[in-house]
DNA sequence: CATCAACA
DNA sequence: TGTTGATGG
């Protein structure tokens, strides 16, 4: 999923205290889909209510985001919109991909391979409707705003920082910068104490934090040139050129200074080559969106996690006076949060 | 991912 | 106070 420049970029680690005060765009297919992913069982199975719904999205946006909030970030989710045309091979095979490791979920299970089984029940995480419906649901109850995207949800993040309404991007892809976001934070949603499989080690994964402009400077090429990488090594809009990771396309541009010469020289082809760099350019954003954090309906949120979902009230209670606490009502971050 | 209780 | 393993829904 999304592109793998990662390697070339300069990233430096940051504490989320360091977020204080920031409005951090929130890549809610990103998100939705790690939270999916990672608040499981251990045998795979994700966390159901009664009814047999999925809530998994639900603990981690009720958690995770109390505890952002409480470190002082104002988070606004962005969801993504119609994808553009170019994008439905690329959705095609993460349909099969996850439909392929249903199967072999279940399979694994079968033989008692719980490892193997734990990491397919993974791969087979959809971020669909309800879960879309559901979450946005709980981010209004919990005061939260949000932004419907009408196309890819990072691109308006993009949009937004560059507009100066939200102030970095939350994201572990890094599509974020082709599309011209000057700062993009990963492992926002996913830090924390993470242990070694197999050992006795704990790593501290802390959030890290990009910044486009000091690793184009760093990397001697222009914004224009890093798409060109991109598009090179694959992106989720074209195949990528054969045998050709981030390195080899950092020096390919270098090179070549364009990817239309790359591909002259090399005798290649990139269907939608045009289309596809003027999207990362200029993709379809939208105006039409107003950012409002407000303190918790408690009720709203009580009635839908417990009343609906069978999360217990004590948990979300605690959770609802540290959200309250954090978004106003007294607290010296009252002016700045609304 | 998170919380919680049990323990050193 | 901090680590650990089980559980959350």
């Amino acid at each position: 999923m999304g592109v793998d420049i990662g390697d070339l970029l300069q990233r430096s680690t940051i504490e989320v205290s360091d977020l204080s005060l920031d409005i951090v765009a929130i890549d809610a297919f990103n998100t939705l889909y790690q939270f999916l992913s990672i608040i499981r069982q251990r045998d795979g199975t994700p966390l159901k209510d009664s009814q047999g719904n999925v809530t998994s999205h639900l603990s981690g946006i009720l958690y995770r985001m109390t505890n952002i909030v409480e470190a002082g970030v104002k988070p606004v989710f962005v969801f993504d919109g119609k994808p553009p045309e170019w994008k439905s091979s690329t959705i095609q095979k993460r349909t099969e991909t996850r439909e392929n490791a249903k199967v072999k979920w279940a399979d694994a299970k079968e033989k008692g391979l719980a490892e193997e089984a734990y990491k397919y029940a993974q791969a087979s995480s959809k971020v669909d409707a309800t879960i879309v419906e559901d979450s946005k649901k709980l981010l209004t109850a919990m005061g939260i705003p949000f932004v419907d995207a009408p196309s890819e949800g990072e691109a308006q993040a993009a949009y937004m920082v560059k507009k100066g309404d939200a102030d970095k991007i939350a994201s572990q892809d890094y599509d974020s910068l082709l599309f011209g976001s000057p700062l993009v934070v990963r492992n926002l949603t996913v830090s924390g104490k993470r242990k070694l499989p197999k050992k006795n080690i704990y790593l501290d994964v802390k959030p890290e934090i990009i910044n486009l402009k000091e690793s184009l400077d760093e990397l001697g090429i222009s914004h224009s040139q890093l798409i060109d990488i991109a598009l090179c090594v694959g992106t989720d809009y074209n195949e990528g050129l054969e045998g050709v990771g981030p390195k080899t396309a950092l020096k390919l541009i270098r090179e070549h200074e364009t990817i239309e010469k790359v591909l002259k020289a090399k005798d290649l082809e990139i269907p939608n080559l045009e289309d596809i760099k003027e999207f990362f350019k200029s993709p379809d954003v939208t105006d039409d969106y107003s950012l409002k954090w407000n303190k918790p309906d408690s009720e709203a949120v009580i009635s839908f996690l417990c009343g609906k979902h069978d999360f217990s009230e004590d948990r979300v209670t605690k959770a609802l006076e540290r959200l309250e606490a954090s978004s106003g009502s007294g607290q010296s971050t009252l002016d700045k949060w609304f």
